[in-house]
DNA sequence: CTGAAAGCGCTTACAG
DNA sequence: CTGAAAGCGCTTACAG
């Protein structure tokens, strides 16, 4: 097995030069159409695939792009690193993962490695609560509009809003908001467009899992089934995750939904369509989110090349603030002809289980 | 800003050659003590960063790896990508991802796309019921060990065989086991598992949910709760995936969870401690599998490099059948006490939801 | 339209 | 211990 031919296998078979030979391959250079073809002819027959590391050598380009997670355990990573590779991919780039194993210092870590490892420039999506700063290099960041820096995002509150209508419209009027870091950019902005739809229309509250989680332990009963004895009959939480913890606790406690309470959540993570009841969501467009944030990234990178020349690229038109869609799924359903919690049978109380929690 | 530092600008500034510095950096050559120590510090002062590129071109080794999950978009794609990427970057290797959305023929393309990129060698996770031919260049397949070709994988067998156990030990005999695809190796490993628990000692009945799909739609019911009046008391399911759908289809339908069936699932998924009751489940050992995997795929690289040197490597030494963890939690409970099916009121017939799935 | 030459940043025998 | 030189495979002005 010969190793890989190269240009000058090329160049010497069929006696040409090989600038000739990279400009044929290129089509940069002019070079005659007859030329042109015999070579890359050649090139397929001798089964020739172009030095990335070459070609990176002399163009300062590496056309591989780095994507760093705060925490690549995070189920929503396949949806962003299906819709980056993609859409990377289709620009001729490649893509390096970096982990930060949701370790807030470890997320620069992470990017400096990646830069090091020759990334032409970053899509970051940060962990909540921090920022990124100048790297040195383009950088992408997927985080929230909100958020200063931000380069694209999913519109986070007018997802919220929507959901509140959604909720609204079937005739909720008290509503358990729940989301889990009250440091989160993206669960605040949800949240703010919940309760913008429901301002004057209905009352919210707000549970925050990460803090009682920090009294109670990970994995603690959200005492869900208490708040729908006080009259909440929807609960709208930020995360599929956490929509998931709160139909199974709600269903464990004997609660029927959305018969007696809807539930809804954020994200449309790959179980939610065929849990029972399957989950209304809100979905991020991630294609058109990935494709925006690699085609600002290709554009800075281009930039900085043509940076002394005066060649100004127009910048990509910018749409940085994706609608979401609404999943209307089975958990949500009319509040109305449901006799008032009261009149229905007082909450059953399912036997709790005596198993516990052991590895 | 001066562009990035060089080797050459360290040895100008010291007045050496860049082929000390090489070795200096490199610690191959010999280079006397003080003459390193100055060049790592200047190298330091400098900012110095060594070029990949220029590092892959002359030794022709990327140090990237390649990993190609079938579908980037399976809930397990994380914990593989963290603990491959943790692997990888110990070893000094980047990881470079490569989707084929599940489609059976782009897992061979997104093979060669990352090859084209320079990839040095790469870890696949087969698409059930494919195989990885020779790809010309070092691969490391984790699969299942009944695989021909693979390279490490969890011991599903005993793994499944530990949980048909674990369900024996609580007293049952009759269990439904819950498959998606009857061609993948993984699967029929951890089915195998369960019912050479149950030979002789109790019934196993077999579900793919993928036949029932494909004749009654996608996220069609499983028809569980019938299967309970039956006289099944617990349901072991191949992936928490299909747990999760197990367990709140019963729930749905009015049965509790672990007092009336057991419910077990596979992989231990992120959000397999949260729900309620939390899923009993087993977990492959993610990081040894990974780091078995990139030891193997490096090994092979430096051989490859030294093939017609006659420096022989020892073979990293392979257990590459990795035991798998029990977890039990709250979804698995003891048949013992639970009064038989009839003593009990009949199943409850839960008021179906009559919202429909929309989009 | 085509080619000779220099250079990207590094490593690696080989001399000294 | 140190250095001059060649080479990895490509691209890019610049001549011809």
């Amino acid at each position: 097995m010969a190793s890989r031919a190269n240009l000058s296998d090329i160049a010497k078979a069929l006696g040409v030069s090989v600038a000739t030979v990279s400009n044929a391959m290129s089509g940069k250079g002019r070079v005659s159409q007859e030329l042109g073809r015999a070579i890359r002819e050649k090139a397929k027959e001798l089964g020739y695939v172009p030095s990335l590391a070459g070609r990176a050598l002399s163009t300062g380009r590496s056309h591989v792009l780095g994507l760093v997670l705060a925490d690549i355990g995070h189920p929503l990573f396949p949806q962003f690193a299906q819709a980056i590779e993609h859409a990377a991919s289709e620009a001729g780039y490649g893509v390096l993962i970096g982990d930060s194993r949701g370790d807030i210092e470890a997320q620069s870590r992470a990017i400096n490695r990646l830069i090091e490892r020759g990334a032409d420039g970053i899509v970051v999506v940060p962990r909540h609560g921090t920022c990124i700063g100048d790297i040195g290099r383009p950088v992408a960041v997927i985080d929230s509009p909100s958020t200063p820096g931000n380069t694209v995002a999913a519109d986070h509150r007018s997802g919220g809003l929507e959901m509140g209508r959604h909720l609204l419209d079937l005739g909720h009027r008290s509503v358990a908001i729940i989301g889990l870091h009250s440091d989160s950019n993206v669960q605040n902005d949800r949240i703010a467009g919940i309760r913008e739809a429901f301002a004057g229309k209905g009352e919210t509250r707000l549970i925050w899992i990460g803090e009682m989680e920090r009294s109670h332990g990970s994995g603690c009963p959200l005492g869900l089934v208490r708040l729908v004895e006080e009259g909440v009959t929807a609960f709208a939480a930020v995360s599929d995750l956490h929509a998931l913890r709160a139909i199974t606790e709600l269903q464990q406690g004997g609660i029927s939904i959305p018969d007696d309470v809807s539930v809804t959540g954020f994200d449309d993570l790959i179980w939610a369509g065929v849990i029972a009841p399957s989950l209304t969501t809100m979905r991020m467009d991630m294609e058109r989110i990935a494709e925006i944030a690699i085609a600002d990234l290709i554009f800075q990178i281009d930039q900085d090349g043509a940076r002394d020349a005066s060649s100004d690229l127009p910048a990509p038109e910018g749409q940085s603030c994706i609608p979401m869609q609404l999943i209307i799924r089975q958990s949500s359903g009319p509040v109305l002809g449901r006799a008032a919690l009261g009149e229905r049978a007082p909450v059953q109380a399912w036997p709790a289980s005596s198993t516990t929690d052991q590895v």
